[in-house]
DNA sequence: CCACCAATATTGTCGGACAATCTTGCTGTT
DNA sequence: AACAGCAAGATTGTCCGACAATATTGGTGG
């Protein structure tokens, strides 16, 4: 993680975003993982900045529904429960099915096709087979792509509470390379319907992929949940 | 608003929460309109809070799109564009919906339902015609009571964010007695399908619902809506 | 092995401080 | 009178230190 408070070309006002991105992105990266406890004292002095500023970040952060505040026990990076999961992929399935559509639409504008087009290219590549944390990184970058391409920035955002990065991260040691084959082989799809243009088939393999990937997850054992508690 | 600091009697870890739904609440009842600049040192003198307290419930606000955050400029709260008005209700039609549907195969559980039927009741005595500001609550109420029997808890916290409060509070003032009858007409339609355990039915007059209100809302004239920046 | 207690670590909340930036009102000029 | 420019004041961004409340840990004795 990177050292803020030594950075002094700046602007007012930024400073706090940057901290907060830094959490976030060390999160995402697998550097904190579900469940650990992210001590303030630790977090001031490794990215130098104040208790102040990092504690308005664990506040959106926790917005966000990445980490959890507990309190008196402060910040620990989220770990889903069966339920929440659960609760999380109906939700997405609507969503990126919403998605898919709009980006299927916008398609046929050339700016948002090219831009599309480009930040997809990865899936068509891929012959050779990915490594589990290679393919997170793409699977993330290709939904991102979608929801870019649907053109609701609000979509966008609220992508983001839909938590695919914690989920992921919870279990990504399970994945098999048969898995991921065929969760790519449902990208190409999807990609497919959405630069044809349509909406119909975008929605159906929208569906599909998320609606599988649900399957896949909760098929997991419970130790891979947080369990439930209320 | 109430003064928080002197109420001794709360366990720690609980008042920062109460400040927040203090901001909360003023917004959603109309003490602070949309556009208003909240300035810190007339809320910390109002609450009986720190700035630190106060900061953190902004975030907060803030991550929940009820407040804007400007750099030095500080805390207003949120006026939407146009633009950012129809994404939500793009994305409002499909949750909207998907929460009918859980809601109306929820319904059949007796515990659900019977707390449904109260939530709701208000709305099949409702003869005499409500003053505008009785049906911003009503409608609140309203559609907090499907989503709650939708049993998914990331969905009732997703919702949230869809700002409906925001809207209506930006539009209130446009509100004819015409459309606050058809729209509770409307309500009356989603109860009945819900209860009746009728999921298409349920889906389509949600849909059907807000779909009017989107049309009705982007009616408005420029006014209305903030002007859009980007 | 377990219940209990003291020592320590960590968080919740406060208040003050100071510079950066924005806002407002005044002043002199044209 | 309108206006540009500047100075004073208001407001925010960020830091620091402090202290009590609570949680965690490790040890003590039964």
């Amino acid at each position: 993680m990177q050292v803020i408070g030594e950075t002094e070309r700046s602007p007012r006002g930024v400073k706090g975003e940057r901290v907060t991105d830094a959490v976030r992105q060390a999160i995402q990266s697998g550097r904190y993982v579900p469940g650990q406890r992210l001590v303030e004292a630790d977090l001031t002095a490794e990215l130098g900045v104040s208790r102040s500023l990092l504690r308005e970040a664990f506040r959106l952060l926790s917005a966000e529904g990445l980490i959890e505040i507990v309190p008196n026990r402060g910040a620990l990076v989220r770990r889903l429960t069966r339920t929440e999961t659960s609760e999380l992929f109906q939700i997405r399935i609507e969503l990126e099915a919403l998605a898919a559509r709009l980006a299927a639409e916008n398609a046929q504008d050339f700016v948002v096709r090219s831009k599309f087009e480009e930040e997809v290219a990865p899936i068509w590549a891929a012959e050779i087979r990915l490594s589990a944390s290679a393919y997170l990184s793409e699977n993330e970058r290709f939904h991102a792509a979608v929801f870019s391409a649907a053109g609701n920035s609000a979509l966008e955002q609220l992508n983001r509470q839909l938590q695919l990065s914690l989920i992921m991260a919870q279990i990504a040691t399970s994945m098999t390379p048969d898995t991921i084959d065929a969760s790519i082989s449902e990208h190409r799809a999807i990609a497919r319907a959405i630069l044809d243009g349509d909406l119909i088939a975008a929605d159906i393999a929208a569906r599909a992929h998320i609606s599988r990937a649900r399957d896949f997850v909760l098929g997991m054992p419970d130790q891979v949940f947080r369990a439930e508690s209320d």
